[in-house]
DNA sequence: CTCCTATGTCACTCATCGGTGACATCTGCA
DNA sequence: TGCAGATGTCACCGATGAGTGACATAGGAG
């Protein structure tokens, strides 16, 4: 109708987005892309390609992980002045904070659990350097861990993210309100006193 | 062929346990089921009614949680005897051995945070149950635990699901292999680790 | 043996999906 | 002005899904 390629491409983004936050990969196809965004889906195929492009293409627009300055602030090098298990501490609240709010990300993590898409692959990349930045900011900070750091924090990582995607469906687990703030505050304490007592900096203890 | 109701349900039932555990819920449904089992589908919806009840039916079968005894001995009360911290981390570590050799469960977990389906309905109960019963061998075990015991239990058991769901499509997170016997005990370590730090008892510490 | 019903088989409907070919129309360029 | 390619529209294909109605037959009850 428009006559303008540019314009309609971006509605097919922005409608692959909303059923992804909306409605999730279950209900995701290229038929539903194309009625969300009012646009026949000949044009998909003539635009990008198919679906594993369209994903690709989708991926490159959004930011689906969280930045290391949203986790640790403006200049993560700031993280030296602290001791190690508070920086972890700080690093993954902030982080659960940060996924938490981010509803294209949780359907991501929920469904590669089911089938590794493209959008997966596209997560997996940028979380990997995510992960690598993270662990510079902590080695800047003082005091040595001992014990085995990494699995503590995979423990945990894995935790904020399992009970992130979780909440979207139940809201209880365990005796833990995942759906209030009140539950992750309690959550987050328990991170701050796992990481407290379990990554022994020399300087610190 | 074999006029054989009983047998003929049987093998559907199989059928259901099968793709769930070979190929997922993703490629799960009624035909499916019926080419699986080598049966008609219509004698599906005869003797089951649908899919919902299929799955019901098949959920009334299984096992798809570990038991109490699987997690702590045939005596749950037996954990009276040693401290809290080492009681819990126990039953972590086998509760974490237990799951992980349930290629059913997984898919369950994996799926649950898709969609909620009949299955997971099941397992949300005996889940609950289970969880019950986990407390209740940990109170009677030496020493009173401080802190917000019920939140590392949840992270804990949180993170276990997590890795043991996300470790039938993807070979390492973070800096653990979650496919190796060793990336497991490095986890096991860890926890043994957190739970003797963090759920103090006034006795043992 | 005869009939009735439980069991199993077959053939279909209707909806949706991914994907494609053919056609209409707009717009910028020669 | 007229043409060509870019853009958009429409109608279709084959495959697959859930679900149903009609029919065939085996085997037990009378």
């Amino acid at each position: 109708m428009a006559r303008d390629r540019q314009a309609t491409e971006e509605k097919i983004l922005q409608a692959v987005g909303r059923i992804l936050a909306e409605q999730g990969f279950h209900n995701f196809g290229i038929n539903a892309v194309a009625r969300q965004a009012h646009v026949d889906k000949v044009l998909i195929y003539r635009y990008f390609g198919g679906m594993p492009e369209l994903l690709r293409a989708y991926a490159e627009k959004g930011s689906y992980w969280p930045t290391i300055e949203e986790v640790a602030g403006d200049n993560p090098e700031g993280f030296g002045r602290m001791p190690v298990p508070e920086a972890v501490a700080t690093l993954l609240c902030n982080f659960s904070r940060a996924v938490r709010k981010r509803p294209v990300t949780l359907e991501i993590l929920a469904w590669e659990a089911i089938e590794r898409n493209e959008l997966a692959k596209v997560l997996e990349k940028v979380r990997k350097d995510f992960t690598k930045q993270l662990y510079r900011a902590i080695a800047g900070s003082r005091g040595r861990p001992t014990g085995d750091m990494a699995a503590i924090v995979t423990l945990l990582t894995a935790a904020i993210n399992y009970l992130a995607v979780r909440s979207r469906k139940v809201g209880k687990y365990g005796a833990v309100n995942i759906r209030s703030e009140e539950g992750w505050r309690r959550l987050e304490s328990a991170i701050r006193m796992i990481s407290g007592r379990c990554i022994v900096s020399q300087e610190s203890m």
